[in-house]
RNA sequence: GUGGCUGUAGCUCAGCUGGUUAGAGCACCGGACUGUGGCUCCGGGGGUCGCGGGUUCAAUCCCCGUCAGCCACCCCA
């Protein structure tokens, strides 16, 4: 291994030539985007059942959009550059402060409330680990200038509705419900200062997480009494609203937010979804700019991260997009999702989709008449196939190229009988039928699409989709 | 950004205290079963053993670095 180093002294190690993609991101093979497509339609089709409709923005931002606006910690993490014009530009790392300038820019205009949903692909510099890429596709579904508690149940029903679109139930997934201003109105009569009220976010945010003697020791620091802190402690473990009722009924100033709280459960309860719900004090959310509800979708088994996460933000817009209008809504990434659905099986039938028809040469016909025929279906609106090579379609077996629509996921067969007629025949034949009789159509149909319609219904051929 | 574990074919893995041309199954391609299917058989392509350096007569194996993946922090989407 004496191979001569002709690299002049001093010069930086050379970075190997990259073979994958970057790391963080996803190179999505048919199978893998097949899978990405059943989750896409299963958000679009719920959001649509409620009424939302898609918009979409730049995928490349001013970076001062969101160094503005966000944390510093975002900040850090942002995959930003400087352009050929000299601008800074950044990857957008989240959908909302994109969201608020364009409902501001029409906020006039717009029919309250408003329903969108987007989904965009989203960036972020940081390591890369399981459930957690440095890309990935985010479903936001937002409702503005709707202050009332039947908004966030509605909300709350589409992210639950989409996972029983994907096959998932209550015994799957959990919603974990609650909400700020009770919180802060049980944290007031806890006795909780105003600048007590970070750090106790911060503890209840971990308490899962987190030894319990740990969140105590955090909760003394910021000054809390034993007492306080033993009450605090004990907020998680609040269940129903019985439990509310019972510590905090008889505190006057609680009453209105519990009572709010009591209506979000009860259309909650009347949209159906009441099995899926689980109250949980501990859900604060880290992004600080939320003001009401708040809600995350865990797998039932807790091995993941979350799924979704939502909630009110009524203070956000005016301070992102200038405009004064309540608003709330929910993001729900690809990835974790994906992983639940993997460990569920429910992406096991997943597959990428195959050409409807596939288009059999045989010694009976001339090559031409199989293109004709694949062309005359194609023009129907159906996907055919057939064995692209000139040699093979001359003189390939018919036995081989069915083997061949077998493994490209054919539906149908068409076999000629000779260049004026086929047999067009089921790939997937029950036991029994190897030497049953199939229906023969006249090609001469195909050319006419109410014939060829007409003979391929009568061969059992349901018609192409239209989508 | 910090720490730990891992890295052999497209995938799942073998590779016996370092020793000739690094193997298997699946997948892929081709052929046979004398031209209408799922079986079976035969054959083939594919690996700078992540990359770079070191120790050694000799490194997939030992050491260092690096890159990548996984996990836990951090933080969140």
């Amino acid at each position: 291994m004496d191979n001569d180093e002709r690299l002049p002294e001093g010069s930086p190690p050379k970075r190997p030539p990259s073979k994958g993609s970057l790391p963080g991101f996803r190179d999505f093979y048919p199978e893998d985007l097949a899978r990405r497509s059943a989750i896409f339609r299963a958000w679009r089709a719920v959001a649509r059942r409620y009424s939302f409709v898609e918009y979409d923005g730049p995928p490349l931002e001013p970076l001062d959009l969101y160094t503005q606006k966000s944390g510093d910690e975002i900040v850090t993490q942002l995959y930003s550059f400087e352009d050929k014009g000299g601008r800074q530009v950044s990857l957008r790392p989240e959908m909302t402060p994109t969201f608020a300038r364009m409902v501001a820019a029409r906020a006039n205009a717009l029919p309250k409330p408003v329903r969108w949903f987007s989904l965009p692909q989203l960036f972020r510099y940081e390591r890369a680990q399981r459930g957690r890429l440095r890309e990935h596709f985010q479903l936001n579904v937002d409702i503005v200038g709707e202050p009332s508690e039947l908004a966030d149940a509605e909300l709350l029903c589409v992210a639950i509705d989409i996972m029983r679109e994907l096959g998932l139930g209550p015994d799957d997934v959990r919603a974990k419900v609650s909400d700020r201003r009770l919180l802060n109105e049980l944290l007031a009569a806890i006795g909780v200062s105003e600048g007590q009220l970070g750090a106790v976010y911060g503890v209840l945010d971990k308490v899962a997480r987190q030894p319990h003697d740990v969140s105590r020791e955090k909760l003394e620091a910021a000054g809390l009494v034993p007492n306080q802190v033993e009450r605090i402690m004990a907020l998680p473990d609040v269940a129903t609203m019985d439990d509310l009722e019972r510590d905090f009924g008889h505190v006057a100033a609680v009453k209105p937010a519990l009572e709010r709280f009591g209506r979000y459960l009860g259309h909650l309860h009347a949209l159906g979804v009441t099995a899926w719900v689980d109250i949980d004090l501990s859900i604060v959310r880290g992004l600080a700019y939320y003001t009401g509800t708040v809600f995350e979708l865990f797998d039932a088994k807790g091995e993941l991260r979350a799924i979704c996460g939502g909630g009110r933000y009524d203070n956000l817009l005016a301070a992102l997009g200038g405009v004064d209008l309540p608003a709330l809504g929910f993001g729900m990434g690809d990835v974790v999702l994906g992983e639940l659905l993997k460990a569920h099986g429910l992406f096991d039938d997943v597959v990428t989709e195959g050409p409807e028809f596939w288009v059999v040469s045989t010694v009976h016909n001339e090559p031409a008449t199989v293109l004709s025929t694949a062309a005359a279906l194609r023009r129907m609106g159906y996907a055919a196939e057939y064995v692209l090579n000139e040699e093979k379609l001359r003189t390939q077996k018919s036995a081989a190229q069915i083997k061949a629509a077998e493994r490209a996921g054919a539906q149908w067969l068409v076999i000629f009988r000779d260049d004026t007629h086929a047999e067009v025949r089921p790939l997937s034949r029950e036991k029994g039928e190897e030497h049953r009789e199939w229906p023969v159509i006249a090609l001469q149909d195909l050319q006419d699409p109410e014939r060829g319609y007409a003979a391929l219904a009568a061969a059992g051929v349901p018609a192409a989709r239209d989508d």
